[in-house]
DNA sequence: ACTTCTAAGGTCAAAGTAGGTCAAAGAATT
DNA sequence: AATTCTTTGACCTACTTTGACCTTAGAAGT
């Protein structure tokens, strides 16, 4: 078996282990999560950019220097949804402007986002926003991520809405 | 947890205690606090221009010598004013990744954009919602002009709430 | 008043910690 | 054989912690 297929699932077996909990997805040490593979770091970074993207429904931020970690947050659409459909089968891997106007037109019509945040999406995506000299192609391609990112956000968010109000995690104080 | 988010959490409660009373703003000493919490004195002067800065809406004074102290006060801003400033002076056209997340963060605990929008905006404005194949400086670039686009977005969304059939609030100035 | 002492706080650069990027080499698939 | 996927390592960027050295305010001694 290749190395990154055992990281991938390690990884999605800490995942698992936290969706019993309360906690909103895991944080790991990519030092440590490499020694414990005998591997190198960077191989880390390989398998959550092939394996933990927004198009596999994971988000992933992270903070360098000393405590830094890397947090990955697993949003699940049911498969039924029709915002999961939409996701899926329509922003695909390039979007132009009109076909994001219209994508972000009938999220909002069907109730799956807000118009304030369709409104913001849209901004985004903006020509205004992507005015710089790349060729239009890969400013589709940007779109395309922007777009499933931020609605991967705004899922989330709703999710955690709809799972408890107060589910604001601020830092931990330890004095 | 890292030592400085301790002492920032430390202050941070501290503050918010005296603002229960009438007092405006605390006072301490920077030496006792670094011995309460083992670390160089300089620690705290770290922490202060990293998390207590007037983006984040703090102002500090201090006196040296005997008897000497500093001293913190939370300014409250009007959010709009404030937003204005920071989209002003500090979107310029090129913004790093960490850049624009300590200006959401800055946005954030001065109530100029909710917690909402900055989790938006910085979902655009992720690694994972950029990557695409362009060089890092044109990757700023498109930062830049994504989040001046989204603020002013926003902006434009407040003053029509305002504006519109919800009662005017007017909030009372403490500074 | 004037000088000196001492108790604050301030600055800055270096070391320490941790994650990110990219390209080249190696392995697996087609 | 060609293409695609994986693995590695050299180098980069970001954040934190510490310590040496500097400045200032007030107190004490003259």
């Amino acid at each position: 078996m290749r190395l990154s297929d055992s990281i991938e699932s390690f990884i999605k077996q800490m995942i698992g282990a936290a969706e019993d909990t309360e906690e909103e997805g895991i944080e790991l040490r990519r030092n440590e999560l490499a020694e414990y593979f005998h591997c190198a770091p960077s191989q880390i970074n390989y398998v959550l950019s092939t394996r933990f993207t927004p198009e596999h429904g994971y988000m992933i931020e992270s903070r360098r220097g000393g405590g830094g970690c890397i947090r990955i947050v697993h949003v699940e659409t049911s498969p039924t949804d029709h915002l999961d459909y939409l996701i899926r089968e329509k922003v695909g891997t390039s979007l132009t402007e009109p076909e994001a106007r219209l994508l972000l037109r009938q999220l909002t019509v069907s109730n799956a986002i807000s118009a304030t945040d369709a409104t913001l999406i849209a901004a985004a995506l903006s020509p205004q926003s992507l005015a710089v000299p790349i060729p239009e192609e890969l400013k589709n391609a940007l779109r395309a991520k922007i777009m499933r990112t931020m609605l991967l956000t705004v899922v989330r968010r709703i999710q955690s809405e709809r799972r408890g109000p107060t589910a604001m995690i601020i830092r931990e104080r330890k004095v």
